[in-house]
DNA sequence: AAGAATTTTAGTACCTGCTACTAAAATCAA
DNA sequence: TTGATTTTAGTAGCAGGTACTAAAATTCTT
């Protein structure tokens, strides 16, 4: 058993703790072939949590990132909004969002937040999309600043038909036409 | 300080963890104004586990639906698949995905398994949304069962047409029409 | 090759948040 | 009032640590 050196060690560690955020400094130390002493030393000087901490971390992110995804009611953040008329969102495309092969978001998640947009515009206790159409003109890659802006363009009833335009860098990515119902009362 | 029977406070324990499930026994205690050792033994009864476990539980959970939300490159679970031809697939509305006051699925959701299953089909490294019109029909509530098909209409050199029919318990919810662009090579 | 410096291992006391158990005290119900 | 139920107290032991001291092993330097 030939002993590997400390930095080398250390990227190891960071790779598997990453991988296997559960594991036991025990677990680690029979992996990597050191002590628990060392791995000990090892997480100290990388200022890595012991597992406890970890799954702690973990639970209160993934939590958070379940809410943000599906819980809230609009996708992005609003920046902007008059209701009955216009508003604007943004939403940074992360890597969650993207392909795994070649880092292009998913259609539905810049389709998300046009359709939310103009659910939040329109104000009403159930609003509720019927019809759609919609057109991704360039596609859009990690770490892009999504801009939507929405706008109501007629109003005949309950259906409100709204434009959504969304840019990046001042470029336009996507155009969704939507026309949303509002079920107020019953 | 009047002594609450044991069943409320079994109640409130419930409601406690649930809402706050980072809670050790003894804030629990605290809070319950009573003694550690009642906590345990409610807890006991209750069959639920201590935190460690609990904020395990949670991580794990966690990880798995951003997974299946996010990472996951069909949104709902594939049930049958004939590239660049058809394929069904399908999805159980959750509490995540319908909105609080009404219960009413959110649409993004039913166009995320949509869009996601038609891209699917397309046997290509990189597939990207260009165009869609989409039509929901009725609208869908919690615990529902939808069953996306999806049948390639045309091909027209990379762009395919593809038509999505959502149906919940024999009846149709929801209508996409794709174009989806295929850049396989290039 | 010897000595110094670095790295790794070993071991101890103590901590949190438990489980599993025993037993006493308090409260309720007939 | 007595018997059952509920609550509290306390002990031993466990996992997975922190914080610390010190010895052993290895590597570097000259």
């Amino acid at each position: 058993m030939e002993r590997i050196n400390k930095k080398a060690r250390h990227e190891l560690l960071k790779d598997k703790i990453n991988k296997y955020p559960f594991m036991t400094d025990k677990d680690l130390a029979n992996n990597l072939n050191v002590s628990v002493q060392t791995v000990r030393l090892d997480r100290f000087e990388l200022k890595i949590p012991e597992v406890r901490q970890r799954i702690k971390i973990l639970a209160e992110e993934a939590e958070f990132k379940i809410k943000s995804i599906s819980n809230d009611d609009i996708v992005g953040e609003l920046i902007d909004i008059k209701l009955g008329q216009s508003g604007i969102s943004m939403m940074t495309i992360t890597d969650d969002m993207v392909f795994e092969k070649n880092k292009i978001a998913k259609g539905y998640f810049i389709y998300s937040q046009a359709n939310s947009l103009a659910i939040a515009i329109i104000d009403a206790e159930i609003a509720i999309t019927g019809v759609a159409k919609i057109k991704h003109m360039i596609s859009v890659k990690k770490g892009e600043n999504l801009v939507a802006k929405a706008e109501v363009t007629k109003v005949r009833g309950n259906k409100f038909f709204i434009t959504v335009r969304t840019t990046s860098n001042e470029e336009t990515v996507f155009i969704a036409k939507f026309i949303i119902v509002s079920l107020s009362d019953q």
